[in-house]
DNA sequence: GCAATTCCGACAGAAATGGTCGTATACTGA
DNA sequence: TCAGTATACGACCATTTCTGTCGGAATTGC
């Protein structure tokens, strides 16, 4: 159905969530997951993962946790949602190296395979700076010119 | 994992195969299973769903089948996917009319419901006609657009 | 040593997905 | 009219994926 795992947006949440308190030197998955009300265990999970893929940094013991290992401006959403769920193929044949199991005559996988890319395309543009802020001029503007994109696309395509 | 399920990857093939047979009154189920090797049953229920959305037409008894609706121009890809898989939200809160069940603590939703209406704007703008359309040249024409159009999206969001 | 915390694997319940079966219904042509 | 072909539809099951939990080990600060 074309939409994130419930562990890619915790994940996002998270990664918004530190960016938004640089101050602190270090926030325990704990702290993170009350903030939201997300299951404390499955959220120190994702937070693990999003570390060994080096998005984030920990330190162990008291008054350990978790801080972002870049600054927020050059995180996307795209590592993040790479890094807990893996690659994505828009479609579902041509997963991993096997290929399409129907072999050539599954020939809609290369007109889908662009729009695969220009939804990666999409996410690599959004850091999780981004997300912090949500102010509503700006907004307004960033989606008159999403549009003329969109609409550049629907030409091209 | 933001990836079709297969059967919408079925029925998209499944229009793709009916729109590159024009000439023929309708293909039974059976007919277009068989030309790709996927099974039949399922593939029946597929085009009988999409039937009822109205993006086929049905016949019947015998020489019966299935044929375009309308013309293959004006079928977009997203039609397809919706009345399969139904309606899809890159966030999985927001999911139908319950909304995030974090409520206001998910403030991540925001700049996703953007990124959601471009994936469907990209989906709408292809036709099924595209997807029987895969001459090299064109297609590399298109590409470098592509590229330009996800420049600019880059660049804005 | 103790408490807080990350780290890690295993596992279980729930949900979605992919696919099958059986049957009813509709249409066609001989 | 009747047999054959095809859609229509619901129930069902197997498999996978997703979500969340549990238990324990290692690390660090006090």
């Amino acid at each position: 159905m074309l939409k994130l795992t419930k562990k890619a947006d915790y994940g996002l949440m998270a990664l918004k969530y530190l960016a938004e308190h640089p101050e602190t030197v270090a926030l325990s998955a704990k702290d993170v997951a009350d903030a939201y009300g997300i299951p404390a265990q499955l959220l120190a999970k994702i937070l693990q993962q999003l570390t060994k893929s080096g998005l984030l940094r920990s330190t162990a013991g008291m008054n350990g946790g978790y801080a972002l290992a870049r600054e927020a401006r050059s995180i996307s959403a795209y590592e993040v949602i790479l890094s807990i769920d893996g690659p994505f193929f828009i479609t579902s044949c041509s997963k991993g190296k096997t290929g399409c199991e129907l072999g050539s005559s599954c020939t809609i996988k290369e007109p889908l395979a662009r729009v695969n890319e220009t939804i990666a395309g999409v996410l690599k543009s959004i850091s999780i700076q981004d997300l912090t802020e949500h102010e509503q001029p700006a907004a307004q503007a960033r989606e008159d010119r999403v549009r003329e994109a969109q609409a550049l696309v629907a030409l091209t395509l």
